[in-house]
DNA sequence: ACAGTCATGTAACACGTTACATGATTTG
DNA sequence: CAAATCATGTAACGTGTTACATGACTGT
């Protein structure tokens, strides 16, 4: 009995809301201004979602006035939104979670360190990790099947998946590396990093 | 103006009936255990997909007895189904393919060289690199410019999106090796390559 | 007899897309 | 004053999800 905010949308309205409330239009600009732009940003996917979330009150409205005199309503989470997006971000990582990519896995992993800190990051990418090994496996074993059934573009495009799959992989080791060399500065308690320069 | 067959799932039928006609069961067969299992399997999406597609004349479809007697609609692509799938596996690649993922982009790719040959494989594929290198140089400036903003796990969620996209750029260049080391056997002409052994 | 698989469908629902609509305020 | 931007919405539409329904044939 799934009941919503279950759209990605949904969950990602929820993370960027956590820490700092924003209006509906600055959450707009967010989608498509940023590398969140994979997500709507049009009104007619995103002013519904937002009823939606404050209808199951994991998000609350007030109006406001800015500098200007306009009207403009700004959302925050609530307690209930607040541990709805702690429950979605630290669930187990599944095999299901890999079938179509693994978009909903990077967003949850983008929230992970603002709202429940480093330490369940490099927990999440030992999960992650684990979880890829199983399913490269499986889909090299169906690979070597069914390669000669196929096309050979057919072959290259599944050669493609897997790689991608692969490229994830390797990426979870270089992540589990920069927990483990850069230790546990950004605290992760709410706010935002000590702005440093990299490198 | 966006007529159908213009969801992935109505051009991923359109590529499976092209050579040899199906029954929705047998799509479905093909969806839930094949690598095209992204795909939705379950009959509350295929089978008003097919009464969609044969609205718009790109399928039409013949009743049949099984072996056993039992009933079943058999699909084939019609002469305006063949050209709608013609025409889609050859649209340029454009940067806003790359936007979610390129997934779209590999399901043309996959049926490309039954539907038109080798040749056009390489074009593709030549075009797929091209625009991968823009679409790199794009993700990684603006990385350059944003990450210090960004908490550590969404910078490395970040990171994964543009190696996955590096991983893909790696593969046109394999891919085109393929094509350029193999020759032309396997000549697409509609149906099946001779069942040869691989490698 | 019963379970399993073949085979096709419908209905309720949630969600995203596109396009339209409105109006205020800031900028050139 | 016109155009851009701020800001919020609605309506029609297509399509996928889940769950339910039906019935015939096949193997034990």
């Amino acid at each position: 009995m799934k009941r919503p905010a279950d759209s990605l949308l949904g969950y990602a309205i929820l993370g960027l809301l956590h820490g700092k409330p924003k209006s509906g239009y600055e959450l707009r600009k967010i989608f498509s201004e940023t590398a969140m732009g994979n997500y709507s940003d049009s009104p007619g996917a995103i002013y519904p979602a937002l009823r939606r979330l404050e209808r199951d009150r994991q998000i609350a409205g007030r109006n406001e006035k800015t500098a200007g005199g306009r009207e403009r309503r700004i959302f925050r989470l609530t307690n209930a939104g607040t541990s709805k997006l702690k429950q979605w971000t630290i669930l187990p990582v599944t095999a299901d979670d890999l079938d179509n990519g693994a978009a909903e896995l990077m967003l949850r992993f983008a929230f992970l360190e603002q709202v429940h800190g480093p330490r369940l990051c490099t927990r999440f990418l030992s999960m992650f990790h684990d979880a890829l090994e199983d399913y490269i496996d499986k889909l090299e074993k169906y690979a070597a099947v069914n390669r000669s059934k196929m096309p050979r573009s057919a072959q290259l495009a599944l050669e493609q998946g897997i790689r991608g799959y692969r490229s994830m992989y390797d990426w979870t080791e270089y992540a589990e590396q920069q927990y483990r060399t850069s230790g546990k500065r950004t605290s992760a308690k709410g706010s935002q990093p000590s702005k440093g320069g990299r490198r």
